[in-house]
DNA sequence: CGGGTTATTGACTGACCAGTCAATATAAAT
DNA sequence: ATTTATATTGACTGGTCAGTCAATAACCCG
């Protein structure tokens, strides 16, 4: 019963389960059968709309960041101000979407296949970078060029080590309470510095 | 030509040789077979001493964190006052060894490994605790608890981060750099709330 | 020396899995 | 209605690997 048109749907289908089965299993040790099953196809299925196993997983990278590029697109446009635009960033970087148990479980392990995979690193890099750059962009503003690159700097490892401490322990710090400690970072630089 | 005493020989052999194929390999697929090879036995001798691959796993978890315990405790033994105490941990976190990239990578997917294995999760946490209360210890004697407790989430977090970020970029800060930029945050907290 | 213990090997097994393929079905196009 | 293109399956293959085991060797003690 082909019903035209079926790519879109499987492919999000697939990238979906992937994410899923990554978050269910804690690591990437997830079989291309267990994915399609649970995205309601056929292995054979899988391999037709992808080629391979790792063009699934970076695709569900793909996916990934890209909802968080778009978030943080999102909430650029509406900061008005520098100061604001550093918030932005935050508040994306720890929207509710990324901080499902299945997303941290599958950034985490997409951080690690970045170490095996040179488009994966690849992938991660861009919006590492970009990341930065929207943060430098913003401090460069409110602090001299050497202070905003140090800044730049301690924001996107708290973003990174709040994530990867929320990995490890569930019952870590809150979604607010961890945006709330770094905007007091950022604030505590700023009024030393005016 | 068993010479009595191979035991902690090959075990020690095996250890070592886990890291550095997680390293080669930047991820734990890793076969107990290369293992054994690079520690120069069998893999049969792999499994008699260790009795499986997640054993030989949680032993090489175990070496690196205890030397990482090791380095945090002659450091905090050798500062004489609070501050120092804060400082001492930063540069045992930062301490060449921990640094070597193939221990950036063991450590990167133990992190990993801990959200599937319930016995590398509790090691973990036991020193990710040591971890904060001897930050936490040292800052309560030079801030209110409320804000002691939150400079030791920053710390923590960014020790964590920088390490990521490290095993993502190897082009990024160094050691020393990464230990000022934390010691500077410290210090604009401390300095601020005398 | 001979029985007990430790060391060590490599072959073997059973399981699992990524990727392929031939077969089948069905819609649209000519 | 025949062709053509897409959709879909599940069986199959080749390879890999963790863990087991029987065999061998060499030391130690009595």
């Amino acid at each position: 019963m082909p019903k035209l048109g079926m790519e879109p749907v499987r492919r999000k289908a697939l990238i979906d389960a992937t994410i899923s089965e990554i978050g269910a299993a804690g690591s990437l040790d997830v079989t291309v059968g267990r994915i399609a099953k649970r995205a309601g196809m056929s292995s054979g299925l899988a391999h037709h709309y992808f080629g391979s196993k790792e063009q699934i997983f970076l695709a569900a990278m793909r996916h990934i960041l890209s909802l968080y590029g778009a978030e943080v697109r999102r909430a650029l446009a509406i900061a008005n101000n520098p100061r604001a635009r550093v918030t932005a960033v935050v508040e994306a970087s720890f929207h509710r979407h990324n901080f499902d148990p299945e997303t941290v479980a599958a950034w985490l392990n997409f951080y690690v296949y970045a170490q095996t995979v040179p488009d994966a690193q690849r992938l991660l890099r861009v919006y590492s970078r970009r990341l930065h750059s929207n943060l430098m962009f913003a401090l460069r503003q409110l602090l001299p060029d050497a202070e905003a690159d140090q800044l730049t700097r301690v924001v996107a490892s708290l973003i990174d080590g709040f994530y990867i401490r929320r990995a490890l322990h569930k019952k870590s710090a809150s979604r607010t309470e961890i945006i709330a400690i770094i905007e007091a970072v950022v604030d505590r630089h700023l009024g030393a510095t005016p």
